[in-house]
DNA sequence: CGGCATCCCCTTGGATACTG
DNA sequence: CAGTATCCAAGGGGATGCCG
């Protein structure tokens, strides 16, 4: 076993984990994070296609997760600005290597599912 | 910008591919993999928790994408064994990464939650 | 053994409206 | 501005049964 728990387990914290990491609105929240703190509303504007009930619930379990700190500020009408955590700003390196894989192999995938397309409607 | 497409973007290729990869299943079968192939239920047995529906999902999806191999022995009964491409060998250790990630830091990530969840409580 | 088909539930997430 | 509350539709995924 190469992990200190089996991954494979159900149950396992180490899946846990995973469960909260595998999901690819928090993963691009997360790197739109890297350049600094961000407001709520920016956020949304940034990250085309998710709702406002989305991002508040995925904000919400980042911070639960000690990734991502959110501050008030006492303007009127009221700030609120997410911004890193030291773990969350390793998460965020560690989640861009995929995001960079992804955009390195995106060729090869798209020509894959090409390939299968193809085979399977010939048949 | 740091990524050649913008992956804030809705409909953006890589936002497809991370799509695929940010998927609790997917990782841990990519990772299965990795010692070599596979049979089905054998998988289904040590991925606590898959249902054989969803795994054959996965496995097609794996399959379209070009990140795994299906082979078809004509035993009897028949043998089916899955395998990694090279791409998504390649997929599966970049993806390694973040399960040892989630590993090493659940301790912070699991002190974390009890703190947010203990102050809740508290108001 | 390795699936696919069917049924069915129940969660996820969108749309909308309202509040501090 | 930054949410919460409510309602509702779609579909993801479990359970079961059947087949090559």
């Amino acid at each position: 076993m190469r992990y200190a728990y089996n991954v494979y387990e159900d149950r396992c914290p180490t899946r846990m984990v995973l469960d909260r990491l595998a999901d690819k609105w928090a993963l691009l929240i997360l790197d739109r994070l890297e350049d600094g703190p961000v407001r709520f509303n920016h956020l949304r504007r940034d990250i085309k296609g998710i709702s406002q009930k989305v991002l508040s619930q995925t904000l919400k379990k980042l911070e639960r997760d000690g990734l991502v700190t959110r501050t008030v500020y006492p303007t009127v009408p009221v700030t609120v600005e997410y911004a890193l955590t030291p773990l969350g700003r390793a998460l965020g390196e560690t989640a861009a290597a995929l995001t960079h894989w992804a955009e390195h192999n995106m060729d090869a995938i798209l020509a894959a599912q090409a390939a299968y397309d193809a085979a399977l409607a010939e048949r």
